[in-house]
DNA sequence: CAAGTCCGAAAACCCGTCTTGTCAGATGGG
DNA sequence: CCCATCTGACAAGACGGGTTTTCGGACTTG
């Protein structure tokens, strides 16, 4: 494991004409999308460490040549689903929270936490990409999952204290209340996600956007 | 990796007779602990995924030989020592619970909260083992953490449905509660001991032991 | 149609490390 | 004192999988 990493960045490609009627560019994004999709696949249902390229290859129906003009290493190719698993649920979050200006943040604050935690509700594999797969991996990927998480603590402090200038809101321990949020929320929804016959997802929103509630509004 | 993974168990002593002064069992018994000790080291500040047989062996001062004579593979080292770590923290918390008997929920559960977490406080590694590297290994390991968690949260069920029916607390979904504040304690408490600077841990109890008591008591 | 790219499949390379086995010396029991 | 057991050190053995390379054929372009 860990094998060298060196920077040996993908090898890059040289000429670049069309083929297939797609253009190199073209050909490189489709089989970027469909490794990520068969990581997704792959790594969301065997887990990261049972996971090998020639599974994600096979599962994409790209060859482990292409694999390799893509990403220089496999653990490259982890990064790049781990952002993208997290940016949507971050730019969903980001989304809802702007939509709600002007309404109370006893609405708005709940609802942004739903519509960060959806994807995960509905993917199962997401979640367990998102909450689970990442930790543990490598000193890299573990700085990676840390700064996302500190990119929502700074997005939830400065609205936080945003709404606390406005009088909308108590003050209090953003960080503290922002690292309670989001572990409680990995927890709950990995367990829901989990569970054989989990309840109603109706329930499960209403107590989360509860929990949102009691630790950033009220 | 995942290696065979049958069941090869460790490999049995034969006879057992004295040596240097210490009875077969008990020189097994001492390896083993060194070997623990050894594997808490490394995993907990190298990772489990870093940590090699050689490396718990070189730390605890034993041999490969005898690492397999007593385990039958690397994983099963690793679960003895979550196992181990996770024990401690479970022991603490019931025995803290048990001694507040009597006096308010309000006042036993923060103190039973932080018993649980008092050794995650207080040593690094141990954090970072039960909180991070468990996770991801294997789907025994994943079982295990779940388990363990189950027991937890079984624990705080029935202790807090007593308090309901003694009235001393109002009714709630206990599991959703449990699984909340494990969740959250998990996040805060390894950002407390990742931190380079971590604020005053008095101010981190406090703060978590209000958390316990608005999620399990108010 | 000829030369040059690009393609997927498969083999080969390479390296680490888990795991097992060997061995010379130390120790204990009879 | 003799021999069996135990010990730590060390050397293979095996194996899996990440990474690179090869190769024959498909496609483009001029």
């Amino acid at each position: 494991m860990v094998r060298a990493a060196v920077a040996a960045p993908a090898r890059p490609r040289v000429a670049g004409r069309s083929y297939a009627g797609r253009s190199a560019a073209e050909r490189d994004a489709e089989r970027r999308a469909r490794l990520l999709a068969g990581a997704r696949q792959v790594i969301g249902s065997e887990g990261y460490a049972a996971t090998t390229v020639e599974k994600i290859c096979g599962e994409a129906g790209v060859s482990t040549r292409h694999f390799y003009l893509l990403y220089a290493t496999k653990e490259d190719a982890f990064v790049d689903l781990y952002r993208e698993v997290t940016a949507e649920s971050y730019r969903r979050a980001v989304a809802a929270f702007g939509e709600g200006e002007g309404r109370p943040m006893a609405e708005r604050v709940p609802e942004a936490f739903i519509a960060y935690l959806e994807p995960m509700f509905t993917d199962r594999p997401a979640a367990r990409i998102a909450f689970i797969e990442v930790m543990g991996v490598s000193p890299r990927l573990e700085e990676i999952r840390l700064s996302f998480r500190e990119s929502l603590i700074e997005f939830i402090t400065a609205e936080g204290s945003a709404a606390v200038a406005r009088g909308e809101i108590a003050d209090r321990d953003f960080r503290f209340a922002a690292l309670a949020l989001i572990g409680a929320a990995n927890a709950i929804v990995y367990d829901w996600v989990t569970r054989p016959k989990p309840p109603a997802d109706r329930d499960m929103r209403l107590a989360l956007a509860r929990l949102a509630n009691t630790l950033l509004v009220a």
